[in-house]
DNA sequence: GCCTTTTATCTTGACGTCAAGGTATTTCAA
DNA sequence: TTGAAATACCTTGACGTCAAGATAAAAGGC
């Protein structure tokens, strides 16, 4: 009797016409997803950084040498809009992890590069980060995270049909 | 090869030292419940509501009769502060949805309650936002949903230890 | 060469959230 | 009885997000 056993049980009770089946999995989505966030957020909040500045400057370090990427990619990548991005880029800018280079083939273009500092902040990050995604996921064994992972991927496919 | 295979692809590339395995897991966890949130989003906006406004009025409507929760326990069921909570009650009464009462025991407590127009609206809403959760769980079977919600509660056992 | 359309990025305004702190009230131990 | 602590709710300020639109530059049809 969790959380969720609890809210469906007083659906059950007051509105016993629903078929509440998926209500339960989908509660768990929700709360595991926000458990797993703030347990992320520590390490982030560690490094002065949040999920939110983590996604870029990760993104970055794995696309590899030269480390650079222009806001449209970093937007498909991170998949938030134009608007978010310009305020990410912002404020890690101003901390000087990233720098803007505008482009001399397309003046609308510019580059955006990780610093020496941004490169190093980031890779120290994600060694802990990794670290700590171990420890959050050890609840359960290696069978059953690869068993969850395949339901996972099935599941996501209806929504990102996988391509190659 | 989905989204998450292409950035795990990344990181192996780049930082071969890396133990990757919990990194897709908990990739696949967090943008699964956001193409589930965002298709939630869509039943409550045809009402009105969102995510937020919605919860509220559901954990008031089956909460049973008379509808009525104080400002602290609707924080508890919704795990949200109580800044947070005063912000969508001001905009739930704002549009005649619950009403706030203030107690004759407590004078710094209050009563929130729904009103017969909140009422009809969340159970209308809830009704489709039922329908609308056994669309979004259709891409499983039913088997792979049941033994995707026993892992998914083992797992957030560890986080949110069950009673009763 | 021009004019429309598309592309790339930034700006603005509204919203939801939280942390920290404020105010009023109640509880409880001395 | 009274004064400190706890409780219940609200306020404030900062942040991250999005939708819509602005700006500027490039591309393409004629």
């Amino acid at each position: 009797m969790d959380h969720v056993d609890r809210i469906l049980a007083q659906w059950q009770a007051e509105r016993p016409d629903l078929q509440l089946r998926p209500m339960g999995l989908l509660g768990r989505i929700k709360r595991l997803g926000a458990h797993l966030g703030q347990g992320m957020e520590r390490v982030f909040a560690a490094h002065g950084l949040n999920a939110a500045s983590f996604d870029v400057l990760a993104t970055l370090r794995r696309s590899g040498a030269p480390y650079a990427l222009t806001p449209s990619q970093l937007m498909d990548w991170t998949m938030v809009t134009s608007g978010t991005m310009t305020n990410r880029l912002d404020r890690l800018e101003a901390k000087g992890l990233i720098r803007r280079v505008r482009s001399d083939r397309d003046a609308r273009s510019v580059t955006v590069q990780l610093t020496d500092e941004g490169f190093a902040l980031i890779d120290a990050c994600v060694t802990e980060h990794v670290a700590n995604q171990h420890r959050l996921a050890d609840a359960l064994s290696e069978t059953e995270q690869a068993e969850l992972d395949r339901l996972l991927s099935k599941w996501l496919a209806g929504f990102e049909p996988p391509e190659d």
